[in-house]
DNA sequence: AGTTTATTTAGAATAATTCTTGATAAGCTT
DNA sequence: AAGCTTATCAAGAATTATTCTAAATAAACT
């Protein structure tokens, strides 16, 4: 099932390297983790890929699941993925992008940054100001939940939320 | 205290009104909290508003503080920040802005909008969706802490920060 | 004054996440 | 391959920010 080996130095560096320069190992429950996340990409909160890993792995226990989660996410081979006070989600779409949080059906897609665009082009930062990391989070409704909405869908024929609305 | 008062329907709406408006009260407590906000603004967890609040009002309980910065956010007079795990904080700027978390001291500062600039200048948003909220954060070092160091401070001539680096 | 409704408070409860500890496994070294 | 070191895993306890519950208080309304 493996695409890319990288035995020898070549192409660009796998999760497998990112791994092994922090002098940890590529284990069955962190590959089995990736492989969750890389296998639907919906962005699942822990739980919900303890759910997926368990089908696989049926020993695999939650805090494993949450260490595996937290070691990808130092080595910066998936994003952690926080909006407002909700359980993290995860993301392994390494390009910049932005999340746009469905309050209709709870889900959560990728908004793309536009070629040849930068925070810095809205935002006024000051200059001396040094940044490491950019998070951003739209909340509002999909394009299916938009276009239901704007034809007077009855609320209850909707797919109820994944969150809670208050 | 009071500079404005809204007795006649005139400018624009106070916080009272903003309250009122969901058929609430301004109590002694909320205002102490907004107060808080007002007077210092620099992005306080609900347990230091509750510290601060406390000095003026020593009976108050961090529930109580709670449900004042959640009313307050309710009614769009306030606005929760959230980044990361990390508590929420509070601020008191209704103008859209960004906010920098400084890894070196542990301060928030907000960062306007360039005017005449949106977030879809920059975030390739499909056109059929409808954004109600967008929250936008920046981590790194502030200028004060970037000119530092820049200027190769030692790390513990460094003001400690407030959140914890692992 | 009496009734309704909103608010506060203290403490219990919740939920996501992290920590602790002992067991297991993998990688080096000889 | 045996022994040593270090990383990893698993189960459950602990932590922490926040929310909920229930009773007391206070404000507004009749």
């Amino acid at each position: 099932m493996k695409l890319r080996d990288n035995h020898s130095g070549d192409a660009s560096p796998t999760p497998d390297d990112h791994i092994h320069g922090r002098g940890l190992r590529m284990t069955d429950q962190r590959r089995a983790v990736y492989d969750a996340l890389m296998g639907q990409r919906d962005h699942p909160t822990a739980v919900e890929v303890f759910m997926r890993v368990k089908t696989k792995m049926p020993n695999i226990s939650l805090a494993t699941v949450y260490n595996c989660l937290e070691t990808l996410t130092d080595c910066g081979i998936i994003k952690a993925v926080n909006h407002d006070r909700e359980p993290s989600r995860y993301c392994p779409n390494l390009a910049e992008h932005a999340h746009l949080f469905c309050q209709g059906c709870g889900s959560v897609m990728d908004i793309p940054l536009r070629s040849n665009r930068r925070p810095q082009d809205i935002w006024d930062l000051p200059e001396d100001v040094s940044v490491v990391q950019h998070e951003v989070s739209f909340r509002g409704l999909c394009p299916k939940c938009a276009t239901a909405d704007a034809a007077d869908t009855p609320p209850d024929t909707q797919k109820a939320p994944r969150t809670r609305s208050k």
